[in-house]
DNA sequence: TTGTAGGCGTTATCAC
DNA sequence: GTGATAACGCCTACAA
C-alpha cells in the first residue's frame, strides 16, 4: 500500500493542509504536530507522488532559460536537438523553453542577455563563460529563486544547483591513451588548442600531458599552437606549424577548427605520416574520419547533454527534487569510423 | 492553453466519459459522435496528459516479468542495476518488478519458466533463446494481451513490440576497426568465440570478416576455437590455439571467456606480442585492460539496456504509448585504459 | 494554527 | 449509447 498526505493526515487525526505545510516546511504548524508528522511520514516512508504534483503543477506557469555560446559552433547542433525534444517530452506539464545562443566569449554581453531574460524566468540553463562576473551573476540569479544549471562548461564555485557536461582532463588523458595506443608509444605531436584562454581546452591539454607522463615517456610535444577554433586560422596555423616541424608524427586537435586543420595536412599531402586525433563528430569531423584524415574522435553525447539538462530542471520545477549528483559527468567515448554512427 | 478531455467535451456538448471511449477506441458510441469527437481532438491537437494517466494508473496493479539468463554472466549485472532502478523510480506508480534469471540455453526450461510467471504479468522483458519454440512463446503471450519486450537478443519475426540491445554486426565492425588501427593493418588472427549457436556471437564475427574483406587485406584469421563463455575452456583450448600458432599477433575475443583468455596468454608469457581485443566490462576484463593484456573492449551500455526496457514498458503500461523505434539499438563503444571509468 | 474544498486530467463504475 | 461521479495524490486559496 502506497502511503499518501492524506494517509498520514488520517493517521495522525488532522487534516491533508496540514500535513502539506509540514512536509513542504511552508511553516505557521504547531511544532508538536510537526513532530508527530515527520515521525510517521518517516516510518512509513512516504514519497511524494510525482504525477500528483506534476498534476498540481500545470496552474504555475514554468518557463526555462537556455544561453548557449552555439553560434558557429556545430557541436551545440545536437546539444539543442537534445532540449527541443525534453522540450517537446515536457510541453505538457507547461513548461515552456526561451532559448538564447550567442557568438564569442564576451563577458558583459552574457550578463547583458541574461539580465533581459531573468524576468518571467524559473529556471536557466546556461553554457557560462568562466570568469567571475558571470559567478556573480548566477548567484545573483539563485538569491532571486531561479534554479541554474551550468551546461558544457562548470564554475565550481557558483551557487549553481547542478553541472551538466563532459570531464575534460579525462577527455585529454583518453585522447592520448588512444593515440599511445595507435603509434606505439612512440610520437612527434603537435598540439592544436582552440584558445589559451578556454578552461576546457587547457584542462584537455593538461589530462593529455598527464598520461604523457604516466605513460609515455617517447611522445614528444613539439609545438602548441592556437587556432581561435576557427577553420581559416586552423588551417593556416597548422600548415605553418608541419612546415616548421616536419619531424610531427601527430596532431592533437582539442577543440574547434577540426575541418581546418585537416584541410592543411590535406593540402601539404602529409596525411600518410600522421595520426590525427580529435574531439566531437561534427559533420565535417565525420568526413574526416571517412577520409581516413583523423583515426579517432572522442564523442561526449552532446545529445544527452542537451536533454540531461532540461531532465534535471524539470524535475526540479515540477517536482520539487533536487539533482542527485552536483556534476553529471558524460562519458568520453571513443569514435573511429566503424562505430561513429 | 492546453487541450483536455473537459475541454473536448464541452465543445461537442457531450460529457468527458464519451470523448474517453472515443479516444481510447473502447467502442459503444455512435458512429456520429465519434467521427466529431476525433475531428475537434485532431484540430485542437489533444496530446493526453501523462500526469492524469499515471495517477488514474494507480488503480490498476501492474506487474512487470523479467527474464534473463543472467546466471554465471556478469555481464547482466549492470543490466539489472539499471532495471532496478528504474523500478524505484517508477515504484511510485504503483509498478512491480518480478525478476528471474537462468542459466544456459535450455530452451523448454525458459518456455517453463515463462509459464509460471504469465499468470499475473502484464508485461514481459525477455532475454529470449533463438529458438522457434520461444517465437511461439512469444507471440503466445501477445495474443493473451501481455506486452512483451526483447532484450539483448531479438526475435525478429516474433510479435514482441520491441527490441532493446546492441547491433552486434556492427560491434564485430568496431572490433576489427579499432584492431585494425592497432596492428597498422597487419594481423594473423585467432577468433575466441562465445558459442557457435548464439546468434550474437556470430553477428559479431560476420561484421568482423566484412571489414576484413573491406578494408583489411592483411588480415588473416588463422584459427577460430568456441569456449561456450566459460572461464576454464577458455583458458585450455586458447592456450592449445596459440601453441598450435605461435604466427598469431592478435586475438579477437567474441563474448564471455575473456578471463580465461587472458590468463592463458600470461601463462604462455606471450602478450607483448598481441593485440586483443574484447567485448564488456565486467571487473575481470577492466583487471586485465589495466594490465594492458587487453588493448580495447567494446562496450554497449548494459545499465542502459536495463533502464530502457524498463521504461518502454512503463510508457506502454502506465501512459499507452507504444515505444516509437521497433529496435531500441545502443551504440558500440570503444573503451581503453583511460576512459573505462 | 488548522481545516475544508476544489482543481489539475484521466479513467472506471454506475446508473440511465 | 451516454452522462455523472468518484477516485488517483498533490497543492493552494480561503475560511475558521
Amino acid at each position: 500500500m502506497t502511503i499518501t498526505i492524506k494517509k498520514i493526515a488520517e493517521i495522525c487525526g488532522i487534516s491533508r493542509g496540514t500535513v502539506d505545510r509540514v512536509l513542504n516546511d511552508r511553516g505557521k504548524v504547531k511544532a508538536q504536530t510537526e513532530e508527530l508528522v515527520k515521525k510517521v511520514a518517516n516510518e512509513l516512508g512516504y514519497k511524494p507522488n510525482p504525477a500528483g504534483r506534476a498534476l498540481a503543477a500545470k496552474r504555475k506557469n514554468l518557463v526555462v532559460g537556455v544561453l548557449l555560446i552555439a553560434e558557429g559552433n556545430p557541436f551545440f547542433d545536437e546539444v539543442i536537438r537534445g532540449i527541443r525534444v525534453a522540450e517537446k517530452e515536457y510541453s505538457v506539464y507547461g513548461m515552456r523553453i526561451v532559448l538564447k545562443s550567442m557568438k564569442g566569449y564576451d563577458v558583459e554581453k552574457q550578463c547583458r542577455i541574461i539580465d533581459s531574460m531573468k524576468g518571467e524566468m524559473n529556471a536557466l540553463i546556461l553554457n557560462p563563460i568562466s570568469d567571475e562576473r558571470i559567478k556573480a551573476k548566477i548567484d545573483e540569479l539563485v538569491e532571486l529563486g531561479i534554479f541554474v544549471v551550468t551546461l558544457n562548461n562548470d564554475i565550481e564555485n557558483s551557487r549553481r544547483a547542478c553541472y551538466i557536461g563532459s570531464n575534460y582532463f579525462n577527455g585529454g588523458e583518453t585522447a592520448c591513451g588512444i593515440m599511445g595506443l595507435l603509434t606505439n608509444g612512440k610520437a612527434e605531436v603537435g598540439i592544436v588548442t582552440g584558445s589559451f584562454k578556454a578552461l576546457g581546452h587547457k584542462q584537455r591539454v593538461e589530462g593529455f600531458k598527464h598520461i604523457i607522463e604516466q605513460k609515455y615517456p617517447e611522445f614528444h610535444i613539439v609545438d602548441y599552437v592556437e587556432n581561435d577554433d576557427d577553420d581559416i586560422l586552423a588551417f593556416e596555423i597548422t600548415k605553418e606549424m608541419l612546415l616548421k616541424h616536419p619531424d610531427i608524427t601527430a596532431i592533437f586537435i582539442v577543440a574547434g577548427g577540426v575541418y581546418g586543420v585537416c584541410r592543411a595536412v590535406l593540402s601539404l599531402g602529409v596525411q600518410q605520416k600522421l595520426t590525427i586525433i580529435s574531439f566531437d563528430s561534427v559533420p565535417t569531423t565525420v568526413e574526416m574520419l571517412k577520409k581516413q584524415i583523423i583515426q579517432a574522435t572522442i564523442y561526449q553525447h552532446p545529445y544527452t547533454q542537451g536533454h540531461k539538462s532540461v531532465d534535471v530542471v524539470f524535475n526540479y520545477l515540477v517536482h520539487g527534487l533536487q539533482p542527485n549528483k552536483v556534476q553529471h559527468i558524460l562519458k568520453n567515448e571513443i569514435k573511429i569510423l566503424e562505430n561513429i554512427n
